[in-house]
DNA sequence: ACGGCTATGTGAAAAGCTTCACAAAAGAAG
DNA sequence: CTTCTTTTGTGAAGCTTTTCACATAGCCGT
């Protein structure tokens, strides 16, 4: 355990679902659960949990299993969602709108305290108690707000522009809806959300009859 | 090549990546393209779409590259968006409201033509041209309809008797955005978007600052 | 017609990830 | 205190995916 290696991006997504998964089990009053079970919850097998967990720490009891609570706050201070960041959103939209009014967001720690769009109609307007400030004042009130991670959401040929504002405003973390690859520097982090993607990935399995079945997203 | 090899999902969802390029590529005239730039284009390497390719057939010239308008024809086909899907969407809220106006979904084939809640100040509101039916007629408007692909927007609590309902109309996609794991027979494909996942992600690269990074979605 | 050049297609090697299987730890029971 | 049962933690094996590297195919210019 705890040795440097690199940890891959599926047990990161994983770390996830077990916090979530934990999350359940606190607030049904769980004191402890095993591998086996928390494995049967989110569609895995129990060696890939105990495998997971072990590249932070030892966490469990043997013949006993792993405390809920406890492990559910080693995992929130392993993806580091044990604190709040603040995040912008820009391009209040569809789906910018939804995202604005997503609590499970504020509830893991992410919590949407600016907006931005470039149309006059929606300069100013107020959106769940936050006011949509002007595109033109991004860099400098990234800046005042303190902000650390930007979700954009704005169509996809403008995507690009945006991002590199956001990038010279020295934000490091970007959350992406627009269906584009994005060019960023080294050190910074980008993310995409691609739906398309998964609609595809249900057609393919459709069409081609695949007696398999994946999980994730 | 065309070996009956399984097709792993990264290959599938990295096709759709090399869709979306051949779009743009396609609109802006060129004839062919070669893997070197393809893999520029989405953040990957020539031998990886090289290999990619390779298990569907031979779609390249030697020396000269991929035909764009073909590539992506033949693509579309793999994926079995060279036809049109019937969609339904439960859950007019938030986020099922964005998806419905959402254009690129139809311009991948993905028409959603059912909407589907269990608010009565919903039932009967009309979004983008469709109106908005009671959940209590699921089975039977699937049914009628010729849904084939079910998209879930309900709140978590609700989504697993939703999803039940919609396997016993004997829909066989799902793609869900409820922030929970559900059951479905293994005959049943069942996708999710769960976008607090990206965020989580990109909150541990801060927390580890991580040198890698790694792009997708 | 032909040589030069470029970029594919693909086995083989390397890297990465998951599963196996078991020793060891710890509570429970007597 | 000892034995029994349960379940962890983890090297090693097995499997999958990515990368390498090169023979080969086919355009293009002369
Ligand atoms: N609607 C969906 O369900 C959905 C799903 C997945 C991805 N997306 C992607 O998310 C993005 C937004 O989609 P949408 O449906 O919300 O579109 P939308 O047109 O409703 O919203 C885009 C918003 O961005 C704003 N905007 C445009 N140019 C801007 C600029 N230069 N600076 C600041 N703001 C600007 C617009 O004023 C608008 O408010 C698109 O890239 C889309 O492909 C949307
Ligand atoms: N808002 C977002 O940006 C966002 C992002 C990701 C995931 N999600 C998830 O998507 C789901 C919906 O989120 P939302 O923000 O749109 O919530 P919402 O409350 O705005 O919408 C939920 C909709 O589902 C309907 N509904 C409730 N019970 C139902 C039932 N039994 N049958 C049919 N319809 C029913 C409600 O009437 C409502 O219209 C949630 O699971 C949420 O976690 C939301």
């Amino acid at each position: 355990m705890l040795g440097k290696k690199r940890i891959s991006e599926s047990t990161i997504h994983r770390l996830s679902l077990y916090y979530r998964a934990l999350s359940v089990l606190e607030k049904d009053n769980y004191d402890t659960v095993s591998s086996k079970e928390l494995a049967r919850r989110e569609k895995l097998t129990p060696a890939q949990v105990r495998k997971d967990l072990s590249f932070f720490g030892s966490f469990g009891t043997r013949g006993l299993g792993y405390p809920v609570k406890e492990l559910k706050t080693q995992i929130a201070g392993i993806l580091g969602i044990d604190r709040t960041w603040r995040v912008a959103l820009v391009g209040i939209g569809n789906i910018g709108s939804a995202l604005v009014s997503y609590k499970e967001f504020s509830r893991q720690g992410f919590q949407i305290v600016k907006l931005f769009d470039n149309d006059q109609r929606k300069i100013g307007s107020n959106h769940k108690g936050i006011v949509v400030s002007d595109i033109r004042n991004l860099q400098q009130e990234l800046s005042d707000a303190k902000i650390e991670v930007v979700i954009v959401a704005v169509p996809a040929t403008v995507a690009q522009y945006i991002v590199d504002d956001i990038v010279n405003a020295g934000i490091k973390a970007i959350l992406n809806f627009a269906p584009v690859n994005l060019k960023v520097p080294d050190d910074v982090y980008i993310r995409h959300e691609n739906m398309s993607m998964e609609l595809e990935y249900l057609s393919f399995a459709m069409v081609n009859n695949h007696a398999q079945k994946r999980v994730r997203a």
